[in-house]
DNA sequence: TAAATCATTCGGCACTTGCCGAATGATTAT
DNA sequence: ATAATCATTCGGCAAGTGCCGAATGATTTA
């Protein structure tokens, strides 16, 4: 099902529509301001809308507002819109995405500004990458829910944000039977010398980088 | 996905709001006056909403709308919302159901006035049913929706409409692993001996009703 | 054929929306 | 602390909506 439908669908239902357009324009993570400007209308209108000053807004008013939020996001790389389209739970899986060709996974840990703790050399390429919440995902993800994190392919870089020491994204890694290129922790507190361990012994990169998540996304998109 | 959410999310994104309104109330098989009095306004309400005269109708109007639509089906069964959840190509798939009781097939036969063609003993019990056109489900689908035809279980019943001699459904369900309960086939033109022949090869009842399907559905849906 | 039922058009109108911007408040960055 | 940016409130107003029913047309049923 299309996004637009989705989102304007749960507004038009919502008990309260004004919450609902609230919601959905935090999650874009896209002020007020920026939509109101985008669209080309006064911002006390979006702010409206979103208090429920107006209780029955017109469909052509929802439909301007949701078309601007995910265009909004498709000119800042489409990350939202992708992990809505991913099919699993939302709040772990930060993005997500494939690319039609291979890309140079030297390259990557370049423009991201990478360090390597392993000994094992990144002259590999890559068909996607994922980024996911390392503390939600070990908390949430089942056996299916860790292969989703494959898309089309094991041949990608799987980002985990919220690392402490980063022994447990390895250990999931370890356990399961597909393999990423390489596995970036995005903002570690630090990394502990079993994480590399279990690193070499896949043979799979270790890499830290100092980038956020959110910059992380628009790097990865930009090489589509 | 809520059957609603979906509904409203396609009318508000809709180029034309009035012709997808009326598309679902035409998919409903509710008329403007009964939708009408169903929401206690004027019929020309619901005919100004469907030709378009207003352009940009509120949120709270589309959502009256198709909540009204959604209790008029489950007032009658629930035969559209079901089809609609089912998550098959939907022109094919008329209806489709489970039970959490068995159920059994002779008194069902009964019901929708069914005569046994075959051999074989109604002494049986059935778990859910599905309703298929025969032409339709013959030229679109293939392995995997054949198998989603058995729902939670292949104790069920399978009804096809719009049956020449009966052959290519019989031919289906002999080529497919699966083995429903018993076969009806809905006012059919008639049926070939070889149709039969497949049947007692399979032991398979095969049952004609000269009830049409949506009487059928409602039957159907009365068992649970 | 006549009656019943359903669908449509359109004028009328009270009320609401879509939009504005000034005034005010809250938050963030320098 | 000051400036910049973002958010909110609310009065004002033209345009549109939600709803009505009379008049008319189309379709179905007895």
């Amino acid at each position: 099902m299309d996004i637009h439908e989705k989102i304007a669908g749960e507004i038009t239902i919502a008990d309260n529509p004004g919450e609902t357009i609230r919601k959905w324009r935090e999650e874009f993570q896209v002020s007020q301001l920026e939509l109101a400007r985008y669209l080309s209308i006064s911002p006390s209108v979006i702010s409206d809308y979103e208090s429920g000053r107006r209780k029955s807004p017109g469909v052509l008013s929802i439909k301007k507002i949701v078309t601007g939020l995910v265009e909004i996001d498709q000119k800042r790389g489409g990350q939202v819109i992708r992990r809505y389209s991913s099919g699993m739970p939302s709040d772990a899986l930060i993005d997500i995405s494939d690319y039609n060709h291979d890309i140079s996974l030297e390259r990557v840990i370049r423009m991201i500004n990478g360090t390597n703790y392993c000994n094992i050399g990144l002259n590999r390429y890559i068909r996607g990458y994922t980024i996911v919440d390392g503390i939600k995902a070990i908390l949430s993800f089942s056996y299916s829910e860790y292969s989703k994190l494959y898309g089309w392919s094991s041949q990608r870089i799987i980002f985990f944000t919220e690392v402490k020491m980063g022994r447990s994204p390895m250990i999931a890694i370890r356990v399961h039977p597909l393999k990423p290129a390489a596995v970036v922790y995005i903002q570690p507190d630090r990394i502990d010398e079993l994480a590399i361990k279990l690193a070499e012994i896949e043979n799979i990169p270790l890499i830290v980088t100092d980038l956020d998540a959110y910059s992380i996304s628009r790097i990865m998109a930009s090489l589509k």
